[in-house]
DNA sequence: GTAGGGTTAG
């Protein structure tokens, strides 16, 4: 109808522009406005009073407060009240609560609707003195308050977080509604007291009282966040009965209380059968399959999203953009960022979910481009480009980054510290590592919980467990986490006997250790040769903790056989495992076989590794390291030429040594050090001086087939050598020296450091890719076996 | 003109 075609008068706007707002059209409602000016009726209150009511309900606060704003009289309690209610019930508590007070600055006087809006401006524990003085006038006042003031200081206490108040206005209300008893049970949902909810619901159906959808909804969340598969579809089945299942937001819950209890083939049945679905029905599906692992599934209802035409969000895209992520594939994170920008819907959150996706793609240039295209940085953006720096290996540049953001201004909060001291563990930059331990302390960080775990991870990466030791014990409430650090960082310097200590003491303090507990158990095992002890805690972990083990308990264990040269024992042990053997397994086989020499079952081994794992080019290193040291020169050239078909590189070794405030590392045979002609006259000076001692290079290390001069040459250039040399260059005598390395140190440098720390009189300290090597005195704490 | 509910993230 055509309302310029009929005589209106001022009644016929209030409901008219009530509409508006409950459809939230504010199109039609600005129309109307229109109307109402050129029909003269913007000085009739009621028809301004509804308004300013239709503006804010289509979230338009602007448009209302410049009504509001231009009201001449403002007597009518009515005008302040839908003012207060507007800003209010959006979240604008601070401008809900300015307005309260300039009315009654002004001398208008209250009534029950403005205690509501004012109450829900009091939803947060900021705002809740001002809730509570508001509570207690009213009493003081004597007035009598009706069930929606009371049901709105029950929520305004459960919100603050004080539920023990809600819970006592609950029992002392006179009157109670379905909104009484659905406010309490969400109040204890939102509190996270689930098991106080799923009583309190059963009270509800105990004493009789109507259940409604949202009592449902309420219910059903807390089951799927406590991953409550039973009960949750026992209140399914009693939403059907109810026939409450039909309802849109019902369903959409119920869908994610599948989701959350890891059952993908009920959630999917629910969302199918669903009799219409909206944004968040098919963002809570998308999400539900990423969380389970349903990967493609995800990706597949996302494009079916796109198809039904269905409106886009961020957080469907967040949702989708997840999925990519865990499967690695680039090529659909970055579809889904062209269509982003092409929709025109990035924001920060999803600027920060591409930079993460792209980085967990091993993208690490498109993710930087796009972490630096972000105009408005915060922590979160930082710390993702960060994290993804550390994740992937680049140490060096998430430390420069970290120093950015506090150039910027950013405060790094706690996951931004972690992901930063980890970058220092993997740098073994101690140094730098100390630094931040200072800053955290500085910053009031308080030391418990994953911070501290990583700095303890830090001291031992770096080569002080002391540090680690002091650390550990300063912590009052250490978790299975803590325990699990300091177990890998006694068993990471050889101790491993300290490590099994600390696993008794944890258990002695009733904590329940998990696969991680026992990974770092049995490294500290195999890296100690604590061969008995090894097999014994293997078992334990399957018969007392019922943990089936993962690939690489299989590893550490396939390591200590072979170290106690029990080669066949460890061959029969990998063919019987209840697993398929992963390439680690036969990796940690072959390494043995190249230690003690076995060709014959080196042979098989790698034939293995490279057929289930042919893209590693450590694999072809270590399969033609057994062939060379036998002078297999056919077998070996085989090897490379397998490995240069596929395209594949050695990675190049690498050490590095933290001297000053700089890390400084070296490549094999580098010349690009300033002090580089210093450092090769000092080496060859060593290496006399080694061979004047009665060192001779074993050049079965080289894998090269090359005449022997050129293969001592290359032995020489080794980085770690480079580093050694450097080391006693720059650090005054008696100082411990300590490197770091790639890749596993090979065995002529290993004694050759054994050397230099003997006659040289040196405490070296490296750590490979595997573990730590003290070396003193001409010996090495690893017993010759890595 | 008033109160209670669902999805995402380093």
């Amino acid at each position: 109808m055509r309302f310029s075609d009929v005589a209106l008068d001022a009644c016929t706007f209030p409901s008219i522009l009530k509409a508006c707002g409950l459809l939230k059209d504010l199109d039609y409602g600005t129309e109307m406005h229109g109307l109402a000016v050129k029909c003269g009726f913007v000085s009739n209150v009621f028809v301004v009073n509804s308004l300013v009511s239709m503006y804010s309900k289509c979230d338009d606060f602007h448009g209302a407060r410049v009504l509001f704003d231009r009201m001449t009289e403002k007597e009518d309690v009515v005008s302040w009240n839908s003012m207060i209610s507007a800003y209010s019930s959006n979240g604008k508590s601070l401008e809900a609560l300015s307005l309260f007070r300039e009315m009654q600055m002004e001398g208008v006087f209250m009534n029950s609707y403005t205690v509501v809006g004012v109450l829900q401006a009091c939803q947060d524990p900021y705002f809740l003195r001002l809730g509570m003085e508001i509570h207690g006038a009213l009493l003081k006042s004597g007035w009598e308050i009706e069930v929606y003031g009371t049901n709105a200081l029950l929520v305004m206490y459960s919100r603050c977080g004080n539920i023990g108040d809600a819970l006592r206005m609950f029992r002392g209300m006179n009157e109670k509604d379905n909104v009484s008893w659905n406010s309490m049970l969400s109040g204890f949902v939102q509190n996270e007291l689930f098991a106080e909810a799923i009583s309190f619901f059963c009270e509800v159906l105990d004493m009789g009282h109507h259940i409604d959808e949202v009592s449902v909804i309420s219910i059903i969340s807390a089951l799927g966040r406590l991953g409550n598969l039973f009960n949750g579809m026992e209140v399914h089945a009693c939403a059907i009965k109810h026939a409450f299942d039909s309802d849109l937001q019902v369903g959409n819950t119920i869908i994610d209380m599948y989701a959350k209890c890891g059952s993908v083939n009920y959630m999917a049945q629910v969302f199918d059968k669903m009799p219409e679905k909206d944004m968040i029905s098919w963002t809570t599906v998308i999400a539900g399959n990423a969380q389970n692992g349903c990967y493609s599934e995800a990706l597949e209802l996302f494009r079916g999203a796109l198809k039904e035409g269905m409106k886009v969000d961020a957080m469907m895209i967040g949702s989708a953009l997840l999925a990519c992520s865990s499967l690695r594939c680039a090529s659909h994170v970055r579809q889904i960022h062209c269509y982003i920008l092409r929709q025109g819907l990035l924001d920060l959150v999803l600027e920060n979910t591409i930079v993460d996706s792209y980085g967990e793609c091993t993208e690490i240039d498109y993710a930087s481009r796009m972490f630096e295209k972000i105009e408005n940085k915060d922590v979160v953006s930082w710390t993702s480009m960060i994290s993804c720096y550390v994740h992937k290996g680049f140490a060096n540049e998430a430390l420069e980054l970290f120093y950015r953001m506090g150039e910027a201004g950013i405060e790094p909060d706690m996951i931004a510290m972690v992901s930063v001291i980890s970058a220092c563990a993997s740098l073994s930059a101690l140094k730098k590592g100390k630094e931040i331990h200072a800053f955290l302390t500085r910053k009031g960080f308080s030391l418990e919980g994953s911070v501290v775990s990583s700095l303890v991870d830090m001291y031992a990466h770096c080569g002080c467990v002391n540090n680690s030791y002091r650390l550990f014990n300063l912590v009052q409430n250490k978790d299975l986490i803590l325990w699990t650090s300091m177990i890998n960082a006694s068993g990471m310097h050889g101790d491993g006997k300290e490590a099994i200590n600390f696993f008794h003491k944890m258990l002695d303090a009733g904590l329940k250790p998990d696969h991680i507990t026992f990974l770092a158990l049995l490294h500290a095992c195999s890296h100690s040769g604590l061969i008995e002890e090894g097999r014994r805690y293997l078992g334990l972990m399957r018969s007392e903790y019922k943990l089936e083990p993962w690939p690489e308990h299989y590893v550490c264990l396939v390591d200590l056989l072979a170290r106690a040269k029990c080669l066949t024992e460890a061959y029969n042990f990998v063919n019987n495992m209840t697993i398929e053997p992963t390439a680690a397994v036969w990796c940690a086989l072959l390494g043995a076989c190249r230690v003690h020499s076995d060709n014959e079952l080196g042979e098989i081994v790698a034939n293995k590794l490279l057929k289930l794992d042919p893209d590693n080019p450590g694999n072809y290193v270590l399969a033609s390291n057994v062939f060379a040291s036998k002078g297999r020169w056919k077998d070996v050239d085989d090897v490379r030429m397998r490995m240069r078909t596929r395209g594949l590189k050695k990675n190049p070794a690498c050490s590095w040594i933290e001297v000053g405030n700089k890390v400084h590392a070296f490549m094999v045979r580098d010349k690009s050090h300033p002090q580089s002609e210093e450092i090769y006259s000092k080496l060859t000076k060593i290496t006399e001086r080694l061979e004047w001692e009665g060192y001779v290079a074993e050049t079965k290390f080289v894998l090269h087939n090359v005449q022997e001069e050129e293969k001592k040459k290359m032995l020489y250039g080794h980085s770690e050598r480079l580093a050694i040399t450097f080391g006693l260059i720059e650090t005054p005598a008696g100082q411990p020296i300590q490197i770091t390395k790639n890749l596993r140190v090979c065995g002529d440098c290993h004694v050759f450091t054994k050397l230099v720390s003997k006659f040289f009189e040196r405490k070296i300290i490296v750590r490979d890719s595997n573990r730590f090597h003290h070396f003193e005195g001409g010996v090495c704490s690893c017993g010759d076996f890595w």
